[in-house]
DNA sequence: CGAGTTTGACCGGCGC
DNA sequence: GCGCCGGTCAAACTCG
């Protein structure tokens, strides 16, 4: 009834993060703990991939009440000592502050620790394009160059920064072509991540990505 | 006690 | 039309 998904432009990112990088205190098994973000994430689901050795999770933002950010958690067939984590959100949907804004010190909330903090927001477009999505990115430029750059993507591109490796998929993002994964495994410098440690409380998420248009009107950042 | 996790069931889309 | 599969929900449970 009110909770109606729409399939609108769902943006659809992926990130590959190194497991090593977010083991925590312990790793459950087969279950890796998922990266933190700025954001909270509370997993509503847990599904059994075919063709992954892996279930892969299902996180949605817990940080407000209708972010409609979802993220899902698996790990690699490929390099199971890697973490894929794929985030999502709709084109048309505000992000809310970072759950710990207030919070100087990484004092974690939960069990994942050892994860650099950083934040990050969405824009709203006022215009939902559906057929235009990653045109941006389509580029070939390299994700990583410009974080403030990625108008649209600006949350997914702090993200980026912070993890290891990016990777802009439009909708089609499940070809399983091995090959194709290997491609996008860009590790990381951890020492970057100690460049957002500290970013625990990120001031506005406007003035980031006020860089540049790409003429799509007044964009304005609602978290 | 509350927030978050777990787990199975349910639903919708897609392919055959 | 049926079966498969991915994604989500919801109740129960766990942890802080």
């Amino acid at each position: 009834m009110s909770m109606l998904v729409f399939k609108k432009a769902m943006q659809k990112r992926i990130v590959s993060v190194p497991i090593k990088d977010l083991e925590g205190p312990r790793l459950k098994g087969e279950n890796a703990s998922p990266p933190s973000d700025s954001w909270a994430w509370r997993k509503y689901g847990q599904k059994p991939i075919k063709g992954s050795p892996y279930p892969r999770g299902y996180y949605r933002c817990s940080s407000s009440k209708g972010c409609p950010a979802r993220k899902q958690v698996e790990r690699s067939k490929l390099d199971p000592t890697m973490l894929v984590v794929t985030y999502s959100c709709e084109h048309n949907h505000p992000w809310p502050p970072p759950s710990r804004s207030t919070h100087h010190h990484n004092s974690s909330p939960k069990h994942n620790t050892t994860k650099p903090e950083v934040s990050a927001t969405q824009p709203e477009n006022p215009e939902s394009e559906p057929e235009e999505k990653f045109t941006d990115l389509g580029n070939g430029e390299p994700l990583i160059s410009n974080t403030t750059t990625s108008d649209e993507f600006s949350w997914f591109g702090v993200m980026e920064t912070t993890s290891s490796t990016i990777l802009e998929t439009p909708i089609f993002a499940e070809a399983e072509a091995d090959a194709d994964m290997a491609s996008m495994f860009f590790p990381m410098r951890e020492e970057d991540e100690s460049l957002f440690a500290d970013l625990g409380e990120l001031p506005e998420c406007s003035s980031v990505f006020r860089h540049h248009r790409r003429g799509v009107g007044p964009q304005v950042q609602t978290c």
